[in-house]
DNA sequence: CTCTTGCATACATGCAGCCTGTATGTTAAT
DNA sequence: ATTAACATACAGGCTGCATGTATGCAAGAG
């Protein structure tokens, strides 16, 4: 039995609303959509009401940024744990899209952060906020080699942003059963060519 | 003035009214986006009324689906009208990416296709429609290429995914204020890591 | 060959249900 | 007391369907 305190924080009010409908919302949405799951089933899973929402969030689109930005720290986090940052240069390429395409193999991950956020948040604001949270890993790898000499000089932003656009549709297409390893294979023979 | 004639047959009818329709439909589309356009809105810009656009259409979702197939069928077309198909296959690879780029530059197209497609129609849907409208140029591109020994032989059907991943998110980033060389330099030199 | 008669097609209109955002009221913290 | 954290009620809009009407169409009777 959950003693609920008698006196509790305002802060922590608002600290257990909030998470219980990020969470709530993360499943709704990772099950039915941004459209499909509606505001009153939130609140209703969250075991709160649709005043404590819009008291906290501006409105849907808002709590639906808190979510895909809770999924992109979460990502950020697990590749980041998986990093062997003192491997050579390209090998740390290869082994963070490996922990890439691992961190998004949680349920329907994929399809909320590359499929439904871009539409929902637009694609601008989307890439501003994986750039908070550890999107620059990758441009900081390819600047490192780059550097190095390991790889051909290319302008910086541009070609993260193409490889990135490489590591998305590869972990849609695993999602929609290909097989992985091809995936990787495809994606090193890609790298691999731009090895000087 | 138009004569509008006293005896149209139902197949004219039917036509006129569902072009209307899609017509109308596409701009709303493009410049409200699936959500932000109402089928009120959408019947009221192609002269009809909602009961016509239910008779022909099963819902909002599939009145969509036609002017995506619409845009596909008219990139396919435009790709195909510059598509240099003497030229040697490499070479087609890189002049069928510029076709397509120019193809994307209309308007929002990109949005419409690459952002809001996907989450309205679903990946999987999206990318049977394309198929069916001259996706698998790229695909018969490489199929070419890696018979020839020009570039590396590798799983087709994933590389021609990985890919078009590229030049996607290229008409993407162009269309978000990328220099447009800078986008192509980067394409070409991971073509040209494939090369054998 | 024409005309009428029955049916299907192409719409128009109104309704029911749902959802979002806001405004107002109430309770608890500070 | 004042503000923050909710709860409740309401207004507007939108989607899909159901019902009603007119028009094209195909087939048989004359």
């Amino acid at each position: 039995m959950q003693e609920l305190p008698a006196h509790r924080t305002n802060r922590e009010r608002t600290e257990t609303t909030t998470s219980a409908l990020i969470a709530a919302a993360r499943e709704l949405f990772l099950s039915k959509g941004y459209a499909g799951a509606g505001t009153p089933e939130i609140v209703k899973k969250a075991g709160v009401t649709r005043g404590a929402l819009y008291h906290h969030f501006e409105d849907k689109k808002a709590l639906f940024a808190a979510v895909i930005e809770a999924e992109l720290s979460a990502v950020a986090d697990q590749i980041e744990r998986a990093a062997p940052d003192a491997a050579a240069p390209f090998d740390a390429l290869v082994e963070g899209g490996r922990a890439f395409f691992d961190a998004m193999a949680v349920e329907e991950r994929t399809r909320l952060i590359l499929i439904e956020a871009p539409a929902v948040l637009g694609w601008e604001e989307l890439r501003d906020m994986d750039r908070k949270h550890g999107g620059r890993t990758l441009q900081q790898g390819l600047d490192a080699a780059m550097k190095n000499g390991v790889i051909a000089r290319l302008p910086l932003e541009t070609l993260a942003t193409m490889l990135s656009a490489l590591f998305d549709r590869g972990a849609l297409a695993i999602e929609g059963g290909a097989d992985p390893g091809e995936v990787q294979q495809v994606i090193v023979a890609i790298l691999d060519g731009l090895r000087r």
